[in-house]
DNA sequence: ATTTTCAAT
């Protein structure tokens, strides 16, 4: 059931292309999630994994890790042994597109039920998120909604990546042309569609939808 | 100026 993850580390060049914050991202018919679990095991000791994911076969790579999350996280949820606290988790998520409205949805509902996760989103690029009154801007106000911290990658965070998902024998990250203009603008632009939307509460938004 | 998008051929 459970295959393994991809190979620890991502190739170089791989990661500059489907992470690249370019505006016209042709080509890029494949979705990267880089991730760091942090697990909360005691009043002040954690531990770390991290790993990074690609779609398949048809599967949003969000939904892939949702899949992994019950052997990534163990003790998420269940009550575990008589008297024994659910474990807390920390999830940071880079990912090269930004959900779509099915994932964000879906994200949302999960984490709705999930107190114990907290979960980051860093996102490269924004996924069909140029008209108005597109899905995919609803389904990032959902996720916020729902507590999630959704962030446009900066150059600090293509650094941290380089630095912590990428086989780079040794080679310093070297930002490509345009990677702050292009993470100003794409900030500025989630800013704007993170803006407060008319439905009262998740609930509501959730019925709206007929979920 | 215009271009793309977790493909489908």
């Amino acid at each position: 059931m459970i295959t393994k993850l991809d190979s620890v580390l991502l190739p170089r060049k791989k990661f500059i292309f489907h992470y690249k914050n370019v505006r016209w991202a042709r080509g890029r018919h494949e979705t990267y999630l880089c991730f760091v679990v942090k697990r909360r095991v005691g009043p002040d000791s954690l531990t770390f994994d991290f790993g990074h994911l690609r779609n398949r076969n048809g599967c949003h790579v969000e939904m892939l890790f949702l899949r992994y999350l019950g052997a990534l996280c163990p003790g998420l949820w269940g009550y575990g042994a008589a008297g024994e606290r659910r474990l807390s988790y920390s999830i940071t998520w880079f990912c090269s597109w930004s959900p779509c409205a099915n994932c964000s949805i879906r994200l949302a509902q999960f984490l709705s039920q999930m107190p114990n996760l907290r979960l980051r989103i860093f996102v490269s690029r924004l996924y069909f998120c140029d008209m108005e009154d597109s899905r995919e801007r609803d389904g990032l106000r959902m996720l916020k909604k729902a507590g999630v911290q959704i962030t446009v990658m900066t150059y600090k965070d293509f650094f941290y990546c380089w630095q912590t998902f990428v086989a780079r024998k040794q080679s310093n990250f070297k930002a490509w042309d345009e990677l702050h203009q292009n993470s100003v603008r794409l900030a500025r632009k989630l800013h704007r569609i993170l803006q407060p939307f008319e439905t009262e509460d998740l609930r509501d938004a959730f019925k709206l939808l007929g979920l």
